[in-house]
This record gives structure tokens, C-alpha cells and sequence, in this order.
DNA sequence: GTGAAAGCGCTAACAT
DNA sequence: ATGTTAGCGCTTTCAC
């Protein structure tokens, strides 16, 4: 800047000034700072001003998530760059791979590049450890899970709901014999989807006691499994609700292996590409991780531009996919 | 981390080298600093620092990618943020649309931060505007697209060569009527897959006037338009080369419609999630968008190590999966 | 409409 | 082993 000042004959502020659209230039001595920065492809250096600024705003937002090459996150993510675009802000990335370490480091790595909001999945037992951080008055947004040991806004799916309507799919096609697929048991949606589904059979009047239930299935090849197992044990169930994704693709796999994908009923949580064009197409409950990262990018801003609005709970809608899957009936 | 340095009861240097694991510093003293910052929930500001360090690096990449919500991107950008935390760098990601303003705007955006490096899946005719910073010593390199007015590295598939094989496959399954549907005609990826398929065929002695070649496909519904409209021709073709993924997936939809989707030969570029589930499963020459990630964050952090060694093209081998599809002979 | 001086939070280059 | 001073590139404040 100091360069540009010189070549254009003019002071170091009014450099600032030109650089920074402010009022109070003459437009020719406009022109002849703009000459000058491009002459020496000047770039500002957004950093050294955000030092002295006011705002203290660096324009940069840090979002944490599973991991960034899975589709969930992908879209979340599309999401969350899209509204901050428009404000001028740049989004940091991080895959957590469920490492409680590693969310404690990236944030860390975040915070000492002064992101002025945090976005966030996280996998922590605990985040109380980002109470200064929060008092200090950096916005924290908690997506796709619930936090503990400190308050914040929330966005989340509507997994109880969604689970209780694909039960209540499989329940109104006739099934009794419902078995449930899940996830890790200790993640905030897995034992919402598992709530869900149970108070829906319970409804039903189903005994939860005898319901076959597996869970911490963490891949594709646990499912299968477990689902291998679910048909080898005594009295196997007519319908599977699978609680994730991966649990989902795993289950189909299964049901091929044993020739039974067109006589059991299958509901997945979470949609997934081309599940419309499998044989039977898969009846699943979508999620909407773009509305969930809108939502996020929303609430951060908001509180940016002063919002001081008790910390909320935004649950984003599930909506049921008919595909076939879902609306196979039990024999008998 | 002057308050930090007043509570400790040391000098401002003091805290510095403790925060920065600067040696000639008693236990002592470090137990006590540690305290301090501790208690004030002290952050290091790594941009203050950075103004002042002689090495000027932000550890901070930028990335730029079609959209992070497809999953050739999520996979690359995975690959790069596991090679930039092992070097405690943060990368900024941003999703360009085929926008060439964006991709201009972005890349501002990520130099006014002081990027150490910028890896670029490049969307704008000509990246001459960006020997200025390359100049000053910032690491570029182009993944997926080959630059046009400047220099660096380049890390892409082998996309002739992918194209080649698909087509050698299908030549030697008896077809001779290959037709070839293709995304838009003027990225580099789409130009050299075309090539690799002409190549072949002319190889094979087919006259390249004859070949239904269809392209500017960009969604799934002008695949799907364009494979009924070879079907409605005369002298349809017994197979198909899709060069993209969505291209693949509109094709197979068309197919499907027609009732030849056991009868007409498909490949595909790019695999996609499921693709073995289908119904035929479908053949692919697969990408490595990890290997590429890996490979382009390699080149970042070896420049900026001072690897002087003159820019060099990457060419990240493409393997072909047979599934199914691919393996249809033709009817006579 | 313009510029000079001070200082943001830190590290470099010297002291001691 | 520790502290002091200057200055990184900018914005603020205030003077002209």
C-alpha cells in the first residue's frame, strides 16, 4: 500500500480510502490509485486491516463436519458457502471423522485464524470448552446434533418425526414384525431415529420388548451382517427400518444376498442417489441438509448483525419418498 | 498477549516464545505463562503474527472446485485437507458453478487472505491474470483442466487414455456402432475423452463421420433426451460411451424407458455410488479424485518447501470396473 | 479532499 | 533465560 501511495503521489490513506470505497476522493485522484495498484498488482492484505479495524470482522466462517466427501455434507456445505458469498465471506472446512481430538484441534486452528462464527457437527462428549470462545462473542451454530454442557442455536433434522412416519409406513402396510438398523448408539439423530421408531411401534401397541434391534453399525458391511443375522435367527422380521445411509445400502445388500428384497419392506432415514433406480426402488425418509446449512449460515449472521434473541431450536421437516421398498407388504 | 504477559508476571517476548515453542524458556516460566493464558482463555491471533513473521506463510490454502457438493470434489477436497492438517494448514474451499466471475472473485477473495497456495479446477478461458501472484511465489496448481495462458503444475486423470480403454472394451465386444454422448464441448476433460474415443475407434477402422456423437449434455435430462433421440434415428447404435457421470446416469434413465437396457452395451466415465447395484450394474472407468487431491496438495507443500523443479503435467491413471453393462454384445 | 501520527497483536533483532 | 524496541500493513483519529 505504501508503494501504491508513492507511485500514485499521493498519501497512504487515501490509498485506504480507494481501496476501501470510502467517501471523500476525488475521482481522479481515484483513477490514478487504481492505475497504480494494478500497475503493481497490488492486493490488500485483508488480515493486517482487520487488525486495526473496529469490527474486528474477517469476514471467514468455519464449518466442521463428518467429512467433507460425504454427500450430507456436501450439500450442507454448498449450502453454507452460498450465504456466505453474498456476504462477502469466505468458509473454512473440516473433516472430524468422529475424532473427538481432532474437533478440539480444528477449532483451535479456527479460532486462531479469527473466523468470526463457527458452524459445527460436533463429536465432543462434552462443548463446554467453547464457553469463553462464546462469551468472547463469536457465534456458534450446532448442526445436526445437539450440543452438551453449553447453549446455543440448534439445527437439526426432525429424526424422531421422520423415524416415526416410515414406522407408521411400515405399520399401515400391514407389518408387526419390524426390525430396526442403527447406527452408533451414542450420536444425539441416532437415538432420536430410535425414539421415534420405538414410540411408534409402542403406539401401535407393540411390544418393544421383543423388537429385534441392532445397532453401532458404522459401514456398509456391518449392516449386511446384521442383517444376514436378522433373517437367520427365529421368527425374522416382515419390514426393516434402517436408521442411516450406509446402514441402508448395507441392508439392501442383505436382503439381495438372500433373494428377499422384493418380499421384505425396507425404509431408509436419509435419502441417497439413485435410490429410485434399484430394484425394488427404496422408500426412503430425505433429509434436507441444504435447508439445514441455509438455516445455519442464517443463524450466524444474524447473531454477526446483532441478534441477541434467546438461543433456538430450528427443526428442519423429513419428507417420506415412496419408491416400493416401503410398500411391499408381509405375506401372510 | 500483553495481559497474558502481565498476569504471568513476564515480559511480552516471553509469552511469545512459550505460545510458539521457542527454546531458552525455564519450566518454570512456561508452567507460569501457560497458566495465565489459560486463565484468560488467551488465543494466539496467527494473522498478527503473520504480519510480522518473516516466513509470511498464513497456513492457509485455497481450493476451487466445480461445486463441493459433488462428489468427484468432496473426494479431492478431502484428500487435500488430510494432506494440509498434517502441516497444521486450514483450507478455504469454494464452489465455482462454470462461473468465470466467481472464479475471478474467489480467487481475490482467498489472496486478500493470504493463501499460501491455491489449488484450481480452473473455469475462466484464460488464467493469465494470475501470473502476477504466481510471480510473487504463490503455488498454483490446476487440477482436472489444463491452464491456458500460464504455467504450473497440473494434476489430472488420464482422460484419453480412459476414453481409449471404454471403447477398446466395447470394440472388443463386437460392437461397431458406438455412438458417444458428451458434456460440454469445451472443457478440457470433455475435449480430451472425446479424443481418446475417436483415437480408438479410428484405430478400430470405423470412419469417425458415421459415429452418432451427441454433447453439451450438462444434466441428466438432456442425457436422457439425447439417448432417445439416437434411438429414434435410424441405424440406432449397440452401445454407449457416456463421458460424465450425470451424462451416464441420464443415459441409463433412457435406456430404461426404451426397454434396452439388457440389450445396448454401456460404459461410463466416472463411477458413481451404487453403480454395481443396478440392474445391469454398470461398467465405468473410474477416477481417482483422491489420488488427485493428494497429489495436487503434494506439489502445493513441495513448492512452498522451495522445490524448484519445473511445473510438470500429472496424469493420474483411470481403471476400468467391470460390472455388466459394459459387457452386452451386440444383437447380431 | 487529503495526510500525518498512533497503534492493532504480534515477531525479529537485538540487548541484557 | 528474559526483556526492549522497532515495525509488519493496515485503519483510526484528528489535523489541515
Amino acid at each position: 500500500m505504501r508503494h501504491v501511495a508513492a507511485l500514485a503521489g499521493v498519501g497512504i490513506k487515501t490509498v485506504s480510502r480507494v481501496i476501501n470505497d470510502e467517501p471523500n476522493v476525488s475521482d481522479a485522484t481515484i483513477a490514478r490509485v487504481m492505475d497504480a495498484a494494478q500497475r503493481l498488482n497490488y492486493q490488500p492484505n485483508l488480515h493486517a486491516g482487520n487488525l486495526r479495524r473496529t469490527d474486528k470482522k474477517t469476514r471467514t466462517l468455519g464449518l466442521l463436519v463428518g467429512s467433507v466427501a460425504n454427500p450430507f455434507a456436501g450439500a450442507l456445505h454448498r449450502a453454507v458457502e452460498d450465504a456466505a458469498r453474498e456476504r462477502g465471506t469466505a468458509v473454512f472446512a473440516s473433516s472430524l471423522d468422529d475424532d473427538p481430538l481432532r474437533e478440539r484441534g480444528m477449532v483451535e486452528a479456527f479460532l486462531r485464524r479469527r473466523v468470526d462464527g463457527l458452524i459445527l457437527t460436533t463429536v465432543t462428549k462434552s462443548q463446554g470448552y467453547l464457553i469463553p470462545e462464546q462469551e468472547r462473542g463469536t457465534p456458534l451454530v450446532f448442526v445436526d446434533r445437539q450440543p452438551v454442557g453449553i447453549e446455543g442455536d440448534v439445527v437439526v433434522s426432525d429424526n424422531a418425526e421422520g423415524a416415526a412416519t416410515a414406522t407408521r409406513h411400515l405399520l399401515e402396510y400391514g407389518h408387526r414384525r419390524i426390525a430396526y438398523l442403527g447406527d452408533r448408539h451414542d450420536i444425539h439423530t441416532a437415538v432420536e431415529r430410535k425414539r421415534g421408531f420405538l414410540e411408534q411401534m409402542a403406539s401401535a401397541g407393540i411390544a418393544t420388548g421383543g423388537i429385534p434391534i441392532i445397532e453401532d453399525l458404522h459401514d456398509e458391511q456391518s449392516a449386511r451382517l446384521a442383517l444376514l443375522s436378522l433373517f437367520a435367527a427365529e421368527n425374522p422380521p416382515t419390514a426393516i427400518f434402517s436408521s442411516q445411509n450406509l446402514v441402508t445400502i448395507g441392508a439392501i445388500r442383505g436382503l439381495r444376498e438372500l433373494g428377499r428384497q422384493h418380499t421384505t419392506a425396507l425404509v431408509g432415514f436419509d435419502d441417497f442417489v439413485l435410490a429410485d433406480m434399484l430394484d425394488p426402488a427404496i422408500t426412503v425418509v430425505a433429509q434436507n441438509p441444504a435447508r439445514i446449512g441455509a438455516l445455519a449460515a442464517e443463524r450466524v449472521f444474524a447473531r454477526l448483525d446483532g441478534d441477541q434473541a434467546p438461543d433456538q431450536t430450528y427443526i428442519v421437516p423429513t419428507q417420506l419418498i415412496v419408491r416400493g421398498s416401503g410398500e411391499i407388504r408381509p405375506r401372510d
